[in-house]
DNA sequence: ACCTGAACACCGTTCAAGT
DNA sequence: ACCTGAACACCGTTCAAGT
């Protein structure tokens, strides 16, 4: 049912998820759907709860830093593998039991790591904003390939009028349109930032 | 006509905004609007557009951090006025014109304080990412005032069977339920956390 | 050039009816 | 308990028709 649902959001996008669409895939009258389902909220939740099970969680053998980062790389790629999850989280779900659960983990790993809880609320609304944040940039990108990419820039070059956004310009040519680029490596740097930020703030708070 | 849009999407969210709505805002029979707008994605391509007019660009006479840190908060505060602006964000649109002069200009910000091509792009996403996640986040809070936070999360602490989340319990209790406590303050420290990073990369680079 | 009204192909969801 | 089919109140959009 669940696992249903998130076949044809991954293949087809959200959009393609209609009750009449579920039903087909499960080999059911479409409107049968309401036999297993309260509505499609609840359908939209279960996913997200879902896959947000795929998610690693951070180990009690690595020290915070390490098992937070480990953590976020699986939270992106899991957004990386259902984008969906990114539009559903937007519109305001609450949350279901492995959702909770990953967030308790996390919260216990920079506990544990003696993060007051401050800091530790500090440290888990920088992260989450972050990934969530890249995973949407990812999402929005017209490519993924590099073959794409470099397309899609060359058209974007021609279109963007370089008198009018010198920078824009540059960094397309300069940057994007050179051999290797990839958005998707912007990741790592954002997240040592912040990681770089809450180890340094826990050794100030430490020393107080 | 786009401001009309955006009335209706700020009032009565994005879900309000149907073609029939709008023709009713206008004073305009409905289908009429296609006189106007080829179609409904043009019209919230548009919207977009519109509203990132309002960010406040990067100051030519601050430095860099400075500059950055006034147009990231501006940024943020648009996105609480409008927070179907996020959500439309992710369903990918083309940007207009003012998305371009505002992304130029945070590129060039970067590029005269003598940020390299890479670090540029760096910054440029991390700080992005970092401000659309974070909105995201708080659009999905189920409260604002702090009356409502603290009813709020009265009720998710009764539901959260403390013994299965007890790191998510005690945050909720002894930080969440504390007076004065307003997710929102928690941008200013990513904000800072990640500024002081590129900071530390942009010093870096210079010594090389 | 701008507006109108009826229509079309879709949605999610309800409900009486069947097994 | 599970499924069905017809129906309802909505969408965005098209199109022939008016001014």
């Amino acid at each position: 049912m669940l696992a249903a649902g998130i076949s044809i959001a991954d293949e087809d996008g959200l959009d393609a998820l209609t009750m009449r669409r579920l039903g087909e895939a499960l080999g059911i009258e479409a409107m049968s759907v309401y036999t297993h389902i309260a509505n499609k909220e609840d359908l939209l939740n279960g996913m997200v709860d879902a896959v947000f099970a795929e998610i690693e969680l951070p180990s009690h053998s690595d020290d915070w830093r390490t098992a937070l980062r480990k953590r976020s790389v699986s939270f992106r790629q899991m957004l990386t593998r259902h984008p969906w999850a990114v539009s559903l989280k937007d519109s305001g779900t609450n949350p279901g039991p492995a959702t909770l659960r990953h967030h308790d983990r996390v919260l216990g790993t920079l506990r544990n790591a003696g993060f007051s809880l401050p800091l530790t609320a500090h440290a888990f609304a920088a992260l989450d904003s972050y990934i969530y944040g890249f995973a949407m940039q990812e999402k929005t990108l017209p490519f993924t390939t590099e073959e794409e990419t470099a397309a899609m820039a060359q058209i974007m070059l021609a279109r963007l009028a370089m008198a009018d956004y010198p920078y824009l310009a540059e960094l397309t040519a300069k940057h994007v349109l050179q051999p290797g680029y990839n958005f998707g490596h912007e990741f790592d740097f954002g997240l040592d930032l912040l990681l770089d930020g809450l180890e340094r703030a826990s050794a100030a708070q430490a020393g107080t």
